[in-house]
Formats: structure tokens, sequence, C-alpha cells
DNA sequence: TACGATCCGCTACGCTACGTAGCGTAGCGG
DNA sequence: CCGCTACGCTACGTAGCGTAGCGGATCGTA
């Protein structure tokens, strides 16, 4: 319930903060998120970290206790980062996301980053807090698109936002990050019809759209 | 297109396979297996599989060329294991299939394997093809218990077995590969009620099951 | 400005594990 | 029985994690 442990632990809460801590912790992560992107997660080294940054391996171990737990702080850091599309057609900023999020599954290295994190959390309960965070963010931005959307009367009354969000984002997940297959923008716009109830197909109330229909 | 170059090279296709290659092989995978299950994916490692096999180190990578292979060649196996129940009764099988699913996926072990073989196709789309086999394994059987409800007249009439697996699965996957949820064996209900329209809801066709409903 | 607390850099380790080289031997199939 | 192949062994080289202990630098504060 207390801050992460694993990843930022012992800031004496009352006190000021101290400048070499917050200037230190920022290099680390900056250089950490440089490597990550450049070499992927397997390639956030804390010896390369020194390397880059000039600060001692040792101070690195005081911050975190592991090379697993700064890990974990540099790819929440960039989860923290995706971009939440606010324009006033929300149909358009769901497809954004869902489209985002579709290209960042496919992608490498933030397939490999998102894979990582969920094995970390498989050991490593205590870092649960952070995973909910990290998929909280991807998600709340969805669902208050959806939320949006039927209060403008673009998608079908009475949707809980929040099972919409879960709805949609199911079988995108499925097919980006555990199939790996290439974005499909026609699937997420069937998608979307089906479960948001744009075009309510009254033949077949629960079927669902497939990339290649025959 | 050949055969899967990276965990099992270069058997010269025409000949008998020599005893040894066949004996030294199972013997690393079981002792593989056998590490995974009791350290998880991580514990896999060649000098502990040397160790309890006598095989040398230099041995195993004249079969597989570096660790991961190794690994993924272990898993696949481990995957083909999936039992493939078959009663005559198909919603029971779905359901045993799905239960199964989101229990292999909660356990640490499995959901850590599952993760690193993600990842490893993310670096290496060499492996694809393995990958692929792997989920087949897991969505053949349930496609087909799904094509037997649907002959059954137990399920919609129309719907596509391999659409419905993926509209089955994709929820769960989320829950608890993703999300790690806890089993939640209503929502596999509701879930299954909604996808294969064995309560067919008029009022909300689209409407979607919650494990938690207010 | 002075001072105590804290943070930081440095050197030097120990440890695990991957992956390779080279050589001699044992077991295989024909 | 013979040639070929697989195997075991020793010995390396490399990478990366994580720790110990010390002295110096820097911070916040009196």
């Amino acid at each position: 319930m207390n801050s992460t442990p694993m990843s930022a632990p012992a800031l004496p809460s009352h006190a000021t903060p101290d400048r070499r801590v917050v200037r230190t912790r920022a290099a680390v992560l900056a250089a950490g998120r440089g490597l990550m992107t450049e070499r992927g997660v397997r390639g956030i080294t804390v010896e390369e970290i020194t390397k880059r940054t000039g600060i001692a391996k040792t101070t690195i171990y005081r911050h975190w206790k592991s090379r697993e737990g700064l890990v974990l702080a540099i790819i929440a850091e960039a989860g923290a980062e995706i971009p939440a599309p606010h324009t006033n057609v929300p149909l358009s900023d769901i497809r954004s996301v869902l489209t985002a999020t579709w290209e960042a599954m496919v992608d490498p290295i933030r397939r490999s980053a998102f894979a990582s994190m969920i094995d970390s959390t498989a050991a490593n309960p205590e870092l649960a807090s952070l995973h909910r965070e990290f998929l909280s963010a991807v998600g709340g931005p969805l669902a208050d698109a959806v939320a949006r959307a039927v209060a403008a009367g673009q998608a079908r009354a009475g949707l809980d936002p929040e099972i919409g969000a879960e709805l949609l984002a199911a079988p995108i997940v499925v097919r980006a990050f555990i199939r790996a297959d290439p974005l499909d923008r026609r699937y997420i716009d069937r998608l979307m019809d089906e479960v948001l109830g744009t075009r309510p197909r009254s033949e077949h109330p629960n079927s669902v759209p497939t990339g290649a229909r025959s």
C-alpha cells in the first residue's frame, strides 16, 4: 500500500527530497529508457547505464535493489507516456487507442517489454500494483472514450464503459500480442461496430467480425 | 520453411536417426521439463541439465545452438501435452478447456513460460512457426468443441467455430494472463452463455457478462 | 559559515551462466 | 569390421549481476 518498495524505496516522506537523489534517479531512468528503445528490454544493463551516465553501479543498487526492479520502473514510466486522445469524436478516439495498442503490441521492443513485465509479476507478486497501474494507464483512456461515445449517442445506451473497453481490447490483445498478427484496421472497425452497436446486425446478434470473412 | 532450424537442426532427413541422438535429445528435454516445473523458465540452465543428465554442455550446444532455442523446444513440448477433452457434452468440454486455460495462465510457472515464449518470438521471428503450433494446440480443441456444440444444437447455428473460440478465449486470456485475475467460474459461464447464445438475451443483443454485475 | 547526515564514486571482488575450441574416444550403421 | 558421427572432457573467454568497504563530495540546516 505504501510506495512501491522494490522500485523506489525509502524516501523519507516528510523531508525535502535531496537534489542528488532526484538527479541520479532521473538520469538512470532516462538512460534506461534509451537503452530500451535501442536494444530492447534485455539490453537494459546496469553496467551499460553506468557507462552512459557516469553513475556508479553501487549507487544504482542503492536506489533499486535488483536489476528487475529497475527494469520494471523503466517500463512503468514508459507506459505512463501513452497518449490519451480526447477529441470531440469519441469513436475516432477509440479507434486510435485500439490502433496504437495493436501497433505497440506488434513492435518487438514494446512487445518484449510487456512480456517481461507480465513475467516479472508472475514471480514477484509484490509488483502487482505497478502492473495494475500500467494497465489502467492504457485501459482508462479507452473506457473514458467509450463513456463519451455512449453519452454522445454514438454507442448503444446502457453499455458499461469498463466492460466495453474490455470487450474491445481483449480480441485485439490476443491478435496482436499473443498471435503477433499484423495490424488489421478492418478488423478493428468491425469489432467496434459489433461491441458498440454502431451497426446493430439483427440477423446475427452475437456474430463476430473476422479479418478475412469468406 | 524446413524443420525449425533453431530447435532441432540437421537431422539428415533421409537416413535412419542415430540412436544416440534420440537418446540425448530426449534426456535433455526431459531434464529441461523437470527444471521448468521445479524452478520455472529461468531455472532452465544448460549447466544444470548437464549435472542432471551427465550429458556434456558441448553436446547440448551441438543440438540447440542457443539456450533460448532449447527453452523454446521445452516449452513447445509441454504445450503439446494439453489435454483435449472429448466427451459427449460439448459444453462441458468447452468449459473445461477454458477453466484449464485460466488456471494455466495464473500458475506462475506456466505463466512465465508463456510470457517468455512470446518474448522469444518478438526478437526471433524464426520461431514464429513453433509459436503458432503451440497456439493451435490450445485453440484447436476449443474450436473443435465449439463445432460439436453447434452441431448438437447447444450453440446458436451459424457460429463459426474459429471465431467462437477466439471470442471465448480472448477475454479469458486478458483476465488471466494479462491481468492475473484469479479464476472466476461465473465469468466463464456468463461468457459462454453470451458467445454461444445458450441464453439469447434479446434485450441486450451485444451485452457482455461481468464477473461482478451490479 | 560550519557541521552533521547523506549520498556518491571507486576499486576489487565473488558468482553464475552462456557459449566456444580442440582433442581423443566410444558407439553407431552399413 | 570400418568409417563416420556423436559424445565427453578440459580449459577458456565473456558478460552481467550483486556486494563490501572506504574516502570524498554534496546537501540541508543551524
